[in-house]
DNA sequence: GATGAATGAGGCTTCATTCAT
DNA sequence: GATGAATGAAGCCTCATTCAT
């Protein structure tokens, strides 16, 4: 007869909780193949062991990593857009996921980074909130083209996929930029700094009216 | 007093290149830490101690590897540009990138997928080569600026950066669209099948004028 | 909080000097560079990766094995000397060595062949146990000079070579006379078989009196 | 038809000489075990495998460099104590020996570091040099026991390993003294420097009369 | 549940030696 | 004879994972 208390589970979920925060940082130190379970096992405070009773693998441990934050952004994205008009919403969505970004860092780096590090997850890992991700683009550029408002010129998994690259690689590039550098001053790609919440408008602006400079007539009707 | 005959010089660059060209499938077969040094001098058909006398080390390899198509890449484009009027040069550039995609998926997937899987080229590697493919997409929209034809609200450096995103996810999307997926059939991220050589349409499109559907007055004065 | 047993305890400090033994064995028979770290590990009965949770390296398990047998001979020259009077100690301080030697071939062997067989050791490595030893004996010298007993034209550290050089050599001719000669019957370098706990008394012989043969009024004065 | 000029055969010998000093330089730099044939090759201005035309192996090149420069020890020795009268043998032969490692430094160090390198050597090879030189000085006791003017009590044999072992370990000592110090200051077994011809005298005293101060009627009888 | 010492498979790399030129 | 590019066997070491306590 065993019985959990209160206390008991919160622990048991904290303990998760913190593995799951420990790996966040040290893959993002580190990258997931140069991380070491047990680096993670002593930034969470825990034994080397104690890990395997949590998640089957260290693979699984970025799965399960990626997954919960992943879900947690799609929450934020999706509350983010809820109360929004579907013109507006695109945009909305955009500075939103910039601002996460730029609101968790730590999170952003192994979203765009360390994901990409690892073939499992290109290839082998079929990723089902990756795919709730570009759904909920795709559906807001769906629904806009139903609308008359957006080009229906361009597949919107195919457009809701450009938006991801651009969106992502200004992620990537403004995370990196956080780093200092190890080689400071040589002129490498170590992109320069900027303000990725400002440019959530930069990208709104590329996204619906594209680099041409705007004639006088096109958003200025008399 | 050594000569080399021209067979002997070939054959010596050959076997360089057949390295390469080994390491290229390898990698993008398996992904970097996964591959096996030894497995890329059996597909070369050398000895695992031959590789060593071209490269330093497995990194080496990638390094060099990725420095070498990155160098290709650039000058095909360098190349592509060349004969094209300067308002058409966007475009070309974007034409030629996802066509050169498309003519060497193996390099590609390489170029897209492999480049992130080492910590050491995201954080640690200063990598000119896409320093200079970074510039040569950025000189091209700071022209298109300075002729007034550009919005110049941007920086180019971020423009760049968001044109590249979109043609690198496009191409990752392709080429993983291309693999014979392990889990056939399940719904996921696995990306729907395009032709990537008619997307650059696509993306000049979104480049050029956004999403937003195209008024009667915007493109067409009365 | 952790509570360690007694047995516990023994057991982990056990298996480090299970290892220093089988190395000294493995060693011993083979010399280091030929040794195995693998072979190692067997001869302890632990797994090969364990050896690694004691010492960082090969070379380390060197060094390890070396100061400790060195510090135990040190020590235990120490208290062979401790209540022997000055004028005996020279004499008390070889018979140790020796005795040593003789009660522990395995280690005498590491001592005095391993010792030599690295580079590091010979020139890298500042073997502090090394200095102690000569220390000691240069002292013994030193005092006997001091009080009028020893002459005083050698200096004592190079004195303290020489005789370390005699038994040292001494020791390694037994321990080579020990084995059985792989290449038997030939006449050659195999040391002739003696009992080099006798042979204290020689080299004490030699190191007080000389090769001199003592004429009558040498050592009987009238 | 084959016809060799002297030059030619000259050249041959010359080059296995060559070889023979370059792989003298690089082991005592090294140590047999660290150095490596290509290093010896470049040191000798040849090719690789030019080596192998003259040794069997790198383990054979090593007893050829011994068995060569052991030779060139013993007839030098013997050439210095032929004339002398055989009282004086003793002290003629242990000068000898200090004054070519003084003035053969190389040779030296390969002779007293890197012949104890390998096991090969210490137990394996069965060296007649190292028998030789060995029976020299023992023969020399022995006519010495002969004439009344050594003491009889030690065996030659024994006698002759502890000389050996004195004026060896003084080369070493004084060989390593020679190196620059890698951690230079700090205290250590790196030995003081010293004359190691001047040495000569202070092993001729000891192996003579020993460490015993001289008693007024010890060597000045009236 | 928690621990962390132990495991052991397997990779990257070195380098003595060979052999086609 | 001379070359030096190529070979490939084999070792040290790492580190994810297990399991007795």
């Amino acid at each position: 007869m065993t019985v959990h208390s209160a206390s008991e589970r919160s622990e048991r979920s904290d303990k998760r909780e913190r593995i799951l925060l420990a790996a966040e940082r040290i893959f993002a130190r580190h990258g997931f193949f140069a991380a070491r379970v047990s680096q993670i096992a002593k930034e969470a405070g825990v034994a080397d062991g104690t890990i395997y009773l949590y998640f089957k693998s260290k693979d699984d441990l970025l799965i399960s990593l990626f997954e919960q934050r992943m879900t947690q952004v799609n929450e934020a994205l999706k509350a983010a857009i809820a109360q929004v008009p579907p013109k507006d919403q695109l945009r909305a969505f955009i500075k939103a996921y910039l601002q996460l970004v730029h609101d968790e860092p730590g999170a952003a780096e192994v979203l765009t980074i360390e994901l990409r590090q690892s073939s499992k997850f290109m290839k082998e890992y079929d990723n089902p909130q990756f795919a709730d991700f570009l759904r909920m683009l795709g559906g807001i550029l769906a629904a806009g083209q139903e609308r008359g408002e957006l080009d229906a010129t361009i597949p919107t998994h195919v457009a809701a996929r450009m938006i991801f690259g651009m969106i992502d690689e200004l992620a990537l590039a403004w995370v990196l930029a956080r780093q200092p550098s190890i080689s400071a001053g040589t002129p490498g790609t170590r992109p320069k700094k900027f303000d990725i919440v400002r440019a959530a408008d930069w990208v709104v602006g590329l996204v619906m009216n594209g680099l041409t400079a705007s004639s006088p007539g096109k958003e200025q009707s008399p």
